[in-house]
DNA sequence: CCCGAACTTGGACAACTGTCCCAGACGCTT
DNA sequence: AAGCGTCTGGGACAGTTGTCCAAGTTCGGG
């Protein structure tokens, strides 16, 4: 029986705890940035006393990690069945970027952490690799997703994949930052379009 | 007389400590990241005793705003004669990225030091306008490289400045970051140039 | 029914943070 | 020489941080 007047104390496996840690800090960081996310304040909104932060996870630090493992894999499930057939492979890979950005401007929170946890991640010895994993995952999805759009198009692809694939990486980076901080969607969307007709012209029938 | 064994005290005007310690902020947040930036870190860095701080600035987030707007204005700055022209305008243009990217990887610090500002400033409401400003001087910055671009080379653009110079902001940002994750120097030049290549596709003769 | 493992909890720790004060030292004017 | 703004720098402040503990509660298996 619990102290507090008869109700039993909510119990939870260590597993489940870790969880509830990591959304929660994904909620802090997204809402409040990344300086927001203190043990306290993951703990609160998780309601979760302090002592149990530390007895799932070792340190701060191995929450980032975990948190951006399970970001950066949610982002990649959620691209896995992201590709959009709407004619040829121009207007598909137009769709495919414009479903892509409509999952952005409806969650902007999952960008800011990212971005939050690349920044962090690049100067914190102890996270050295998790920034590079992130990106190498990054390069792989778009990578899968260039490939899909071209085997369902009937068309391959006249430069290497890898190198598509980071220039969208980069587009798609450098304009999720662009609008994070002047909110623009309609330049959002320019450029994406004229991104996907740029290497639309990089396939060739096969 | 100094206490110091005899030693004259520095004396160093206050508009002269804003200025070192805006430019240790910057050397500190270049080579240790943004959460490292405390004011006994920066004082440090700069010589200074730690109460000089709050005689020359009010509070760390007006050292933040000076050193966001130190910082973009050397970037427009060093933009400003950065226009390379070699034969057509591809080639000029390929040439002025190439020419900018060389001092992106010389200096990768000033990069670390504008996207750590920007994410900070995105969840500071106290920086509130910072980061639309910088990113303002940005794309202003943009536009002038093309118009100029376009003028030495006898071009007009077919699509407004704003959009490219936008495009060109994005991929500069976008080519950046990923550098700073994974130093693939080939890649970025890459990706720059076959970003060039399109651009000059939105040019027609004057 | 009881034991040991799993889990919870408030409180504590030392270190660090941004900010402020104030007595003093300096150098310019009169 | 005397006064006065400008600048120094040590020390202090209240608050916050990551981390840890020891004592408690709960539960499944013997």
């Amino acid at each position: 029986m619990s102290k507090f007047g008869g109700f039993r104390v909510a119990r939870v496996s260590a597993s489940d705890r870790r969880r509830q840690l990591v959304e929660a800090a994904f909620r802090v960081i997204g809402a409040e940035g990344f300086a927001a996310a203190t043990t306290r304040r993951i703990c609160a909104e998780a309601g979760a006393p302090v002592a149990a932060f530390h007895y799932c996870f070792a340190s701060k630090e191995e929450l980032f990690v975990e948190l951006t493992e399970v970001t950066v894999s949610a982002l990649r499930d959620a691209q896995a069945d992201g590709v959009h057939i709407v004619g040829g492979l121009g207007p598909s890979l137009r769709e495919t970027l414009r479903q892509w950005w409509a999952t952005v401007e409806a969650a902007p929170e999952r960008e800011v952490v990212l971005t939050g946890l690349t920044h962090h991640a690049l100067h914190e010895p102890s996270l050295a690799g998790v920034a590079q994993r992130q990106y190498e995952a990054y390069h792989r999805t778009a990578a899968a997703t260039l490939s899909s759009l071209a085997d369902a198009c009937g068309v391959t692809w006249s430069v290497p994949v890898a190198q598509l694939a980071r220039m969208l990486v980069v587009v798609t980076d450098g304009v999720t930052i662009a609008w994070l901080v002047d909110r623009d969607s309609d330049a959002a969307r320019t450029v994406l379009d004229a991104f996907a007709a740029q290497v639309a012209t990089f396939a060739s029938p096969s």
